[in-house]
DNA sequence: GCAGTTATCTAACGCTTGTTCGAAAGCGTA
DNA sequence: TACGCTTTCGAACAAGCGTTAGATAACTGC
């Protein structure tokens, strides 16, 4: 036995967490309904019936992706976030965790769509809307921060506001090229500065 | 023979209608994969064999609503503008057309989504391009005129301006709770006014 | 190198899929 | 009523689906 029996890396986790990326890909590149559990196994060089070692059925793989998508967003934002540094405006910080969100969404091709967690069983859907929950309070929290500070202009319902630029981005992922002229950070940047001065003379 | 030959609706028509509408429903609500030529069949209240007196195969009948969605989606769009009047200013315009794109991603539970594209054949995806890039020039149009027209602060890339907007409410689609205090309008009008002065102090 | 656990393969199952096709039914016209 | 055209049915198909289970291979600690 190793000297820490607890960080004990099997051949399972890795081939777990190997599943588990390339099921994300495939699930964002082709829609959930599309992939099958063979095309995630030829994808992953493995045989079908060998899925079933680590996961117990498709909703399984289905609801491991989902958590690692919305786990690993969530913590990239949080990195970008302490990364800006907490003297910063919380707009700055904001903005920072924008950024990171749609870097992460283009590079693990990854969104959180609601018709596939309707789908869910109700228990394993229950877990991963609290997840999401948590996701969106870290942004929620760097607006209401910039409220507080007096930032911001009265009179805009922050909820609908997080949400819509979110999205914005979300989709960006879906019409973004990343052999354009335009960088991430620059889709981002532009996002940004529309949302804070607007585009109105 | 009726005496305009050329406007004879026959019943096969209507049955094709009905099918289109049917499957535009379905396929935003459970994502594209997971909507079976038998459960669409089902739902129109038809055999599944006899989808194929109306369609030629599967991927028919998705070009078929991708192209009954964009081409609604664009006369919707045109009419809300046609409404608010040439002589309002282009970004009223621009208002009242992401409003009819919100409105109407809502009651036809439509969204074009690039991965569904992508699996098409060539021939029809190219024709569905088109057919989407006309629908996006309209909003191009109207941000272009209010450049010209010297309403609009320098330095903003305007394509990618516009893709965020549209992005944002076609997104909101997916979160939007019809049973909440909000109504469409007042989404699209808070995304008007976060886009038009911004929310910064 | 052997034993025992861990991981993968392989072949098969019952079911559903998209699609076809000949027969049946509906329907307008004479 | 009988005809020909249009529309729908219903059974069948090969292929692919998720899943299972027993045999096989790859590791690990002694």
């Amino acid at each position: 036995m190793p000297p820490s029996a607890k960080a004990k890396i099997t051949k399972a986790d890795k081939t777990r967490a190997r599943l588990i990326e390339v099921a994300t890909r495939l699930f964002q590149e082709h829609g959930s309904g599309e992939v099958t559990v063979r095309r995630i196994a030829a994808a992953a060089k493995i045989e079908a019936g060998s899925i079933y070692y680590h996961f117990a059925s498709r909703d399984e793989i289905m609801r491991a992706v989902l958590e690692s998508g919305v786990g690993g967003a969530h913590e990239e934002v949080m990195q970008a976030i302490a990364k800006a540094g907490p003297d910063c405006s919380p707009l700055e910080r904001f903005r920072a965790a924008l950024s990171a969100h749609f870097k992460y969404t283009l590079r693990r091709h990854f969104s959180s769509r609601m018709k596939e967690i309707r789908r869910l069983p109700k228990r394993l859907r229950d877990h991963h809307m609290k997840q999401e929950r948590e996701y969106a309070a870290v942004f929620a929290g760097l607006l209401k921060e910039a409220q507080r500070k007096g930032l911001l202009r009265p009179g805009f319902d922050l909820p609908v506001v997080r949400m819509l630029a979110i999205g914005a981005l979300t989709w960006a992922a879906e019409w973004y090229d990343p052999a354009g002229a335009k960088s991430p950070d620059d889709v981002a940047d532009e996002l940004m500065r529309v949302l804070t001065g607007g585009i109105a003379r």
